[in-house]
RNA sequence: UGCCCUAUAGCUCAAUUGGCAGAGUGUCGGAUUCUGGUUCCGAAGGUUCUAGGUUCGACUCCUAGUAGGGCAACCA
């Protein structure tokens, strides 16, 4: 079987937006260099998962191309940053696994040279010295609806500007005197590119530079020309910056030749339960809703460290919420299963109970110890090692293994009821000692000596469930994390609330378990399963202080908890089925095509609808773009049908037209009557005719040019068709059998392959009627 | 209210550029299991935001709308 397609079959991997657009520059050879990304933090917080997701962008795309990418401080605010920052970035981006090498670089470094590209700019008559008060620079900006107004000192000569400039950087202006603008548009409907601020003038010493500036460039200054100094190709941000493009590339037209680094803007990360602004993480540590930046509820990087979080699978985790421009909130269960996932395969197995219910083995003799072989490792996952467990008459077991009155679905301990020891034996509950108010306090069972792990008994019980020996044991300190917040969106607050209003007071349990004496001396770095409990991590800070106290990293997945929900559930059955009403959506009444037309507009419309007869929906987009409407009057004039030629103007060479508009395409309105009418005779399909299209958009040749040249004509002829369906048929008979069965869907399949047959020559109205015979 | 961005399964994203609407995760079943974990198998889940148009054929092109987000720091 080797069908012509199966070779087609191996799906590529998709490919996000921007890796698209890598590769597009670099088969157009726009790009002929290394692909060179750069990561630009702001040194004044530590990061967090939204900055893990920038981070693995930028580098794994410098890795997949085998390009570089830069780490470079975007310090060009005095007044926040800080050298401690900029420790914590490089050590967490190297934790995730990623290395820059010698390209660590510093807007703070580069401020000689953008000084010098200003004075640059200055000379050019591009840039001013305002002497505006930053009140007034406000107010003349404009809103979003209203142009702004120019500053009185918009028209400064260049040499006063650069007098000026001078004296700024000379320290003898004080704060907020002057500023230097770029002289753009003081009316443009983006508001960035109304002489945005270049410069502005602060006394304040800079944690690297000292007190050698009084003048700062802002970002939308610096970070362009710091991107086109270092020579990166793509520069990579979040969609707020989208309206800062325009600006970006005006500073690097003006100042740097091609090739020249271009912005790209995909959407940043919301995690459910979770907020990740600096801002915010800054207040939850300030006011001690945690214990510092790295607690391990918080979102940063350094606090999923502490947590346990590998670098795998936070790069796994961003790997699988791709890359996009649509706003967006992830749920919490996918990074969940990237944390599950990696640890599942690294994390040694070992025992542990939290919240310990003493047993009375009775049947064990005072003073018995016996070493239980137990593997580290499950059956399923290729590792060795193992350990020897403690056995002793008495033992703990976890409160929950336990029920009194079990349910239908419970299968571990119950009154005369059985469960195995995980790696011992299957023991029996014969007695529950209880307290005078009537709560569990001990267990009396007997146990099973045929039954030891290993041994070939023919016994089986439906549970088993973890232990340790009360006597061999040893207490342990384990923090128990859940989310921090207790809605998915802590930003959605309502009037008078913030987004503390939702901390979860139960984040943080502290409870004494009893750990087995094999994972007693756990070191730093050592992380376990605790079985059926979670994943754990020896916390840094408090081993650095000699207590040993275990981190819940994730617990495990948890279908028995699920299960006991539903029954719950089902118990309580007076809550009413949740059968939320299909999704209704308002229907649209039909629209009136000559609604918000001025009257001009309107007359033009009727004008055209009567002369023409093409119909008011057409005459309306006409008649609101007069270049268009008079190309269309020109291409009538050749006696071609007027309908026909509206259809082709509008639907498909319009789409075609660059920014330009229609006065730039390379042939006149009778050329494009002549396609038209090509197509009217049936000389050619549309989709010929499109192909045409394009090709007279490129190359400017006439229609019959190009259908002579390509012998381009369309095949209407029965048998010949007829030929080529039962070809594609026989080709694919499983599709056939699809087909048949139901799956109509693939007319279209078939279609394509008979088009692609013929070179797209075929009369696709022939070609459809000859497949549905031929499938029917 | 002007300009810009976005809209596909519960969630996050694909769909070779106009030719079979898919994946991961989640959910629900089943098998395996000395972890109610893992693994394996299966199922459900879609008005591709809406309405209209072009086309043999539209998630993709055209028109008009709707909803969400961004922009009026001398922050980044």
């Amino acid at each position: 079987m080797s069908s012509s397609d199966s070779a087609s079959s191996s799906k590529r991997e998709s490919r996000h937006f921007i890796q698209q657009i890598i590769d597009s520059d670099r088969s157009s050879r726009r790009v002929t260099g290394d692909i060179v990304t750069r990561f630009p933090p702001e040194p004044n917080g530590y990061p967090h998962i939204g900055h893990a997701k920038a981070i693995c962008l930028n580098f794994s795309l410098a890795n997949e191309y085998q390009g570089r990418c830069h780490l470079r401080f975007d310090d060009t605010n005095p007044e926040t940053e800080d050298m401690e920052y900029v420790r914590a970035m490089r050590r967490d981006i190297r934790w995730l696994g990623f290395e820059w090498g010698e390209h660590e670089y510093y807007a703070s470094d580069y401020f000689e040279q953008l000084y010098d590209l200003a004075v640059q700019l200055i000379k050019d008559g591009k840039a001013y010295v305002d002497s505006q008060t930053g009140e007034e620079i406000r107010t003349n900006r404009g809103t979003v609806t209203e142009a702004g107004v120019a500053s009185p000192f918009r028209d400064r000569s260049p040499e006063e500007n650069l007098e000026m400039f001078a004296t700024m950087r000379s320290g003898d202006f004080p704060d907020g005197a002057h500023v230097l603008r770029a002289k753009i548009d003081m009316a443009s409907p983006n508001m960035l590119m109304r002489d945005p601020v270049l410069y502005r003038i602060k006394h304040a010493a800079h944690y690297r530079r000292g007190n050698d500036w009084p003048i700062y460039p802002l970002y939308d200054f610096a970070h362009p020309l710091s991107d086109a100094i270092e020579g990166i190709t793509h520069s990579l941000c979040t969609l707020e910056f989208d309206v800062h493009r325009p600006l970006y590339d005006w500073l690097v037209d003006a100042l740097f030749p091609a090739p020249r680094p271009h912005q790209y803007e995909s959407a940043r990360l919301n995690l459910d339960y979770t907020v990740t602004s600096k801002r915010k993480l800054l207040q939850l540590v300030k006011e001690k809703f945690v214990d510092g930046w790295d607690d391990p509820r918080m979102p940063t990087i350094s606090g999923m460290r502490r947590r346990g979080y590998t670098p795998e699978a936070l790069r796994r985790f961003c790997d699988m919420i791709g890359v996009a421009k649509a706003d967006n909130r992830v749920d919490m269960a996918q990074l969940e299963f990237a944390v599950r996932d990696d640890l599942n395969a690294r994390a040694p197995r070992v025992m542990c109970v939290l919240e310990p219910l003493k047993v009375i083995l009775t049947n064990v003799p005072e003073g018995h110890l016996e070493e239980l072989e137990a593997s580290y490792w499950p059956h399923d996952i290729p590792k060795e090692g193992t350990r020897m467990v403690p056995f002793t008459r008495e033992i703990l077991i976890e409160q929950s293994d336990f029920m009194e009155v079990p349910s239908k679905k419970f299968h571990r301990l119950s009154p005369g009821g059985e469960v195995r020891l995980r790696y011992g034996y299957i023991i029996r509950c014969d007695n529950v000692v209880k307290d005078a108010s009537g709560n569990v306090i001990e267990l009396h069972c007997s146990f099973d000596p045929e039954t030891r792990s290993g041994a070939s008994s023919e016994r089986r019980v439906k549970g088993t469930i973890h232990w340790v020996s009360a006597t061999e044991s040893v207490p342990v300190e384990v923090r128990l994390y859940d989310r921090l917040f207790s809605v998915p969106n802590p930003d959605d607050v309502a009037e008078g609330e913030t987004f503390l209003s939702h901390i979860n007071p139960d984040s943080k349990t502290i409870v004494t378990g009893r750990i087995e004496p094999a994972a007693a001396s756990a070191d730093a770095l050592d992380r376990y399963q605790f079985e059926r409990q979670g994943l754990f991590f020896l916390d840094e800070k408090e081993l650095e202080k000699g207590n040993r106290v275990w981190n819940r990293t994730i617990t495990l997945r948890d279908t028995w908890e699920k299960t006991k929900q539903s029954e719950k559930a089902k118990q309580s059955a007076s809550t009413p089925a949740k059968s939320e009403s299909p999704k209704q959506i308002e229907p649209q009444p039909d629209r009136d095509p000559l609604e918000g037309l001025d009257a001009d507009a309107l007359a033009r419309t009727h004008a055209l609808d009567t002369s023409f007869g093409i119909g008011v929906d057409d005459a309306a987009i006409l008649a609101v773009r007069p270049k268009v409407e008079s190309f269309f009057r020109d291409a009538t004039a050749t006696g071609e049908s007027p309908a026909a030629i509206a259809n082709w103007l509008i639907n498909e060479l319009r789409p075609l037209l660059s920014e330009d508009g229609i006065e730039s395409i390379p042939f006149s309105a009778s050329q494009f009557a002549e396609l038209v009418g090509l197509h009217s005779d049936e000389t050619l399909s549309s989709r010929l005719a499109k192909e045409v299209l394009s090709e007279m958009m490129k190359t400017g040749e006439s229609a019959g040019a190009i259908v002579e040249k390509r012998g381009l004509k369309q095949i209407s002829d029965e048998s010949l068709l007829a030929a080529h369906v039962s070809d594609v048929l026989a080709a694919h008979p499983d599709r056939v059998e699809a087909y048949k069965a139901g799956k109509v869907g693939l007319i279209g399949f078939f279609m394509g392959q008979v088009m692609a047959k013929t070179g797209g020559q075929a009369n696709p109205g022939t070609v459809k009627a000859l497949l549905e015979k031929a499938l029917a």
